[in-house]
DNA sequence: ATTGTACGGTTGTCCGGACAATATGTCCAT
DNA sequence: ATGGACATATTGTCCGGACAACCGTACAAT
């Protein structure tokens, strides 16, 4: 068994067994290393992998602390996360970070059936739950399709209601995808995470029957603060 | 910019455009040193950050190559993953790796409710498609409730179907969470995979009505090699 | 009272090196 | 042919060190 890796179980164990509670903070590196009788990296590795389950979070400058709880969400709300946090104690507020026209990068346009490079409106927002940033809303659409609509969204703050009321856009089909993702530097600054974090990567994919699609969607979920969870009456047999 | 982070980058562009092709063989980390000339643990901070993205897949003694696409799941069949990759090409085959009782583990103790250390069942099963593991099915109950589960549940080779003809269990109820979780060194092992690799955590908490609950389980996927699906009529307004 | 500066402590990044563990292929003895 | 010993290449683990970036505090200057 890798030194790292006794290392996390050791930790691991102080954590949950309660000795050391959520927000109390580590020993810093250093000090686990002479403990030990480690070295650094061996230490940072072992770090790293607790982080990055959410078990601890750490600042540079400051420390290591033991992480809070994850914030549960209702899994039936999973494709709208705003509402569905709308239960917890404090109401997550939204932040429109910026709104503008972007050449196409490679992935929104192959998904938009348009051309690398082509405009389109790039729309980020963040949900914000107790000054907490836990959640990124990324839409991308098309300028030519919907000139104007930079001007228009502020109206209703609602892309979906824009291109109905302003565009006439009806008869919405979406394709959604969940995965696993890692977040990048842009990411995890604007969620106050760090690079590297895994979070949930949710991918819409807006069309009108038999039409191009119109619009494509990310929603990245901190990993380390939130869960999802139902309840059903009905198991499956097969497992 | 961090020195790793530019060389991900450039590694990813090769990638996702293209030129490095599926199960295309990365140059080794001394190359990519002598090339870039830079030190070999920042090419591994850069090739970790992919690997865990499912992006690269690395082997010891092998070498590193291009990733393959993830298998898409049904979202509807979320908590059926095993139904769920009926509808690939392949059939998936569901592996019994051990069904032996142990005494509870905290988390499992605490879950169901009763004194940590008390004998449980624990049954391990793993659903592989084409030869490769895909997720881990652990289920827990308690033995003195279920006194002979091991020997009964042969016959249907389903936990629930087993509670229900063998014990009379009825009325279920099922509370479901999920969850990122990072896989430690016994779950990688089950899965092919690697230790700190992100995957998503599915936990069950079956009980009846006014009942306490008896069977806790947990379904470990792949973060690399699956991603779920749906495709809906009635897109959401207020994001 | 406010602002700027300096300092100590902590985590982040990066280096160069050493050896272990693992997979493949080669060669030899059987 | 077959199996075992060996060489080779690659990633995994671990070390020790150096400096940067960041945070809070204390103190001085304004």
């Amino acid at each position: 068994m890798p030194l790292y890796h006794q290392l996390k179980a050791l930790l691991t164990e102080k954590i949950e067994s309660g000795e050391w509670p959520p927000g109390h903070q580590l020993p810093a590196e250093m000090q686990i290393c002479s403990e030990f009788e480690v070295s650094r990296s061996t230490v940072r590795q072992a770090m790293q992998s607790l982080a990055s389950q959410g078990l601890i979070e750490r600042h540079q400058g400051l420390g290591t602390f033991v992480g809070r709880p994850k914030v549960a969400n209702n899994l039936m709300e999973l494709f709208s996360p705003y509402k569905g946090m709308l239960q917890a104690d404090a109401l997550p507020t939204q932040e429109i970070q910026k709104l503008t026209t972007v050449p196409a990068p490679r992935s929104v346009a192959t998904h938009l059936g348009i051309p690398e490079g082509e405009d389109v409106y790039e729309l980020r927002r963040r949900v914000v739950l107790q000054s907490e940033p836990l959640l990124l809303v990324i839409n991308w659409l098309p300028v030519r399709r919907f000139p104007g609509f930079d001007k228009k969204f502020g109206e209703l703050n609602s892309v979906i209601r824009t291109l109905n009321r302003h565009y006439g856009v009806a008869g919405i089909h979406q394709h959604k995808e969940i995965e696993i993702t890692i977040l990048d530097q842009e990411e995890a600054a604007e969620l106050d995470s760090k690079v590297g974090a895994p979070a949930l990567l949710i991918t819409y994919l807006t069309s009108t029957v038999g039409d191009e699609p119109f619009e494509y969607r990310k929603v990245i979920v901190r990993g380390d603060r939130c869960k999802y969870y139902v309840h059903q009456a009905e198991p499956e047999f097969l497992v």
